[in-house]
DNA sequence: TACCGT
DNA sequence: AACGGT
């Protein structure tokens, strides 16, 4: 693997298992079997190494998402499946990351930001359109408003002031906000296949 | 690896 | 004191 790649792969790996302020400079250097000095080389300072680091995990996300938007199979399969992805993605990652994020490298949170505004929330309402044609949806629900709804409760399953991770598992509160978000839009029809598709796996 | 500035 | 940066 060329260093850049190595680089960034196992600085990702550090700052997801324990925090992006705990991992020093020096850690990833020795851990990648680089100098500081070839880091230095890659990458401006440490905000921009952390920039990258997100940036590479966030196209392979984005990249999951289209194909699971493409594969097409319906409304509640599609909620079902991005419910189970952030679930298996996100259980590695150390909750702290989010707020640091947040507070001290701001041009990667504008990234994350970026990624909600001008491509989830279009997918999420593009989808609850679907299930209304589908019939699995009540047709008098909106799909705009309920798209920023649900945007902002993924988001809120991650706000470690809610949902202190001492207190809370981010897995169970994810499954739990999925059940509701999804309990209040459900036709009866959309109900038998949901509880079709959550108890076949 | 040693070192400096914060 | 520890860590980013040289």
């Amino acid at each position: 693997m060329e260093t850049r790649e190595k680089i960034l792969t196992i600085a990702m790996d550090q700052f997801a298992r324990l925090g992006v302020r705990y991992v020093t400079v020096d850690d990833i250097a020795r851990a990648a079997g680089v100098s500081k000095k070839t880091i230095y080389q890659e990458f401006k300072d440490k905000a921009q190494l952390v920039l990258e680091a997100f940036k590479n995990k966030m196209l392979e996300d984005q990249e999951f998402f289209m194909n699971l938007y493409d594969e097409n199979q319906g409304a509640i399969w599609h909620f079902v499946e991005v419910s189970k992805y952030i679930r298996s993605r996100f259980s590695n990652i150390n909750p702290v990351v989010f707020s640091e994020i947040q507070r001290y490298y701001p041009s990667c949170w504008k990234l994350f930001e970026d990624f909600r505004q001008n491509c989830a929330i279009k997918t999420i309402s593009d989808v609850l359109e679907k299930g209304k044609k589908e019939g699995y949806f009540r047709p008098e629900i909106d799909a705009n408003i309920l798209a920023l709804v649900r945007m902002d409760q993924i988001a809120s399953t991650f706000d470690s002031e809610k949902f202190p991770p001492s207190k809370f598992n981010v897995m169970e509160v994810q499954m739990a906000i999925m059940d509701h978000f999804i309990h209040g839009i459900l036709t009866d029809k959309g109900r038998e296949l949901f509880y079709k598709i959550n108890n076949q796996d």
